[in-house]
DNA sequence: CCATAACCAGCAATATATTGCCGCTTTGCT
DNA sequence: AGCAAAGCGGCAATATATTGCTGGTTATGG
């Protein structure tokens, strides 16, 4: 799990519920400049943003102990 | 999910692995200054942040849509 | 083909996470 | 109780994500 990856998911999911960069960014309260970078993968966002975008794209982190 | 409780899923982590602070951070290549905050979850940390973190503590962050 | 929407990326400015330093407090052990 | 280890948090400096702006490119519908 790495920026990259998910960049990749972010804007997957993204267009599988066809919308807009301008929109989801608009309605998670983000730049789209930021949001732009966050799917390439080319920056390291903060966690707040990240929520931000999953909460408004119907995705949840989880973070659990590896078996 | 949010910052408070990601602190606490750390702590409690590092915690249960019984090591230090200063150990943790030093392995992760954090500031353990970072890492207070982080665990207090009083900072909205990077990804990376938390991403090194988490590797340490062999924790694996998961992303995926909400049933 | 044409027009429009959507996406892309460089840049400078701003906001904020990260860091190192420092002294203080709490915890745990003998 | 006394000591040492571990944790805490303010502060200023630094690094970097975020933002707004701008002009360009690519996709898409009529």
């Amino acid at each position: 799990m790495d920026q990259k990856e998910i960049g990749i998911i972010l804007k997957e999911r993204r267009k599988s519920l066809k919308i807009t960069q301008l929109d989801l960014a608009d309605i998670a309260g983000v730049s789209v400049r930021s949001l732009r970078d966050i799917e390439k993968g080319k920056t390291n966002p903060e966690l707040e943003t990240l929520l931000n975008l999953c909460k408004v794209l119907g995705l949840e982190i989880s973070i659990k102990v590896i078996k």
